[in-house]
DNA sequence: CGAGTCGATGTAATTGTATAACATTACGCG
DNA sequence: CGCGTAATGTTATACAATTACATCGACTCG
């Protein structure tokens, strides 16, 4: 298991670092990086939590890159398809993935206080999913796996 | 692991003996098992897979038992609130609880080509979100798991 | 009995989320 | 160039959920 979690970190590197990436990976993979997709990352790697598509495509349209529903849900899944970005269902709106690896199965923790979102990763057939899935006989392609509640700073800042 | 599946079953029965239980716990409960209420529980029952507020709505409307989503919505709040039903979020639609028992979390398995949902349950604590949120000192109040993929019916009428 | 309260309903209007459909543009390639 | 493919631009619409306010019935307290 492998988390980064709630702590804080150097918002400017960490964003520079994972655009990076990502452009690396297009390139390999023959994707295109356009200028909406890049900044819709930008975007949600700056805020580091979850984002609806409206919000992100508020701050396009003061950009000028777009002013229209389909031009942030089409960058949107663009990202969620390779695996830059994910969507939280619980609340509608999207995070900037912080393992920008190869294919895996996020979980979640999310913050109903502050809206901080955690991704953790794990071997999404093992488990009780996965078990329950065998015993079932259910061909599982994909997972939805999110935890609501209060992230440790939010705690500490009730206890106050 | 108490899992009620995929498999078919008597359906009229099961439905009866659903509303059967949720009556009493209504009546044990102090709670009002109204008309609309009950009839939207009956509808999930019935279909036994996942249905978005206005499909429900839509039946209502056709049996003269509303007509406004206001409606729907609360029938569904009640149920759900009330461990009756559960949303499944990945789809914006609800399911009637298989498990009419105490408080639980639920994970679900959805096939993405007959809609069907199994409910499954776990205990929350344990396994890999419970380790995570332990690890990161996340305090879990409502978790989500849904797993999309094929029920067995459905895999062995691809074969086929 | 009457006033007040509370939970459930009825209804209109609105806000938020997401997609369908079609026109247009940009680029790579034979 | 002519073609195919991918990305964008734009309009309209579908689907999901809530706000706000009026009404109604049951129950309680004075």
């Amino acid at each position: 298991m492998d988390s980064i979690g709630f702590e804080t970190h150097d918002h400017s590197s960490c964003i520079h670092d994972c655009i990076a990436a990502v452009d690396a990976r297009c390139k390999a993979k023959g994707l295109q990086f356009t200028p909406v997709r890049r900044r819709v990352l930008e975007i949600l790697l700056q805020e580091h939590r979850a984002l609806g598509a409206y919000d992100i495509l508020d701050r396009l349209r003061e950009e000028g890159l777009g002013s229209q529903p389909p031009v942030a849900y089409r960058a949107l899944d663009f990202l969620v398809k390779n695996g830059f970005a994910h969507k939280i269902e619980r609340l509608n709106s999207f995070v900037a993935c912080t393992h920008p690896g190869d294919r895996h199965a996020p979980i979640f923790m999310i913050c109903r206080i502050c809206d901080a979102v955690a991704e953790v990763h794990t071997d999404p057939t093992k488990g009780q999913l996965g078990a329950a899935a065998e015993e079932a006989g259910f061909l599982i392609e994909r997972t939805v796996v999110e935890a609501e509640g209060i992230c440790p700073k939010c705690q500490k800042a009730q206890a106050a």
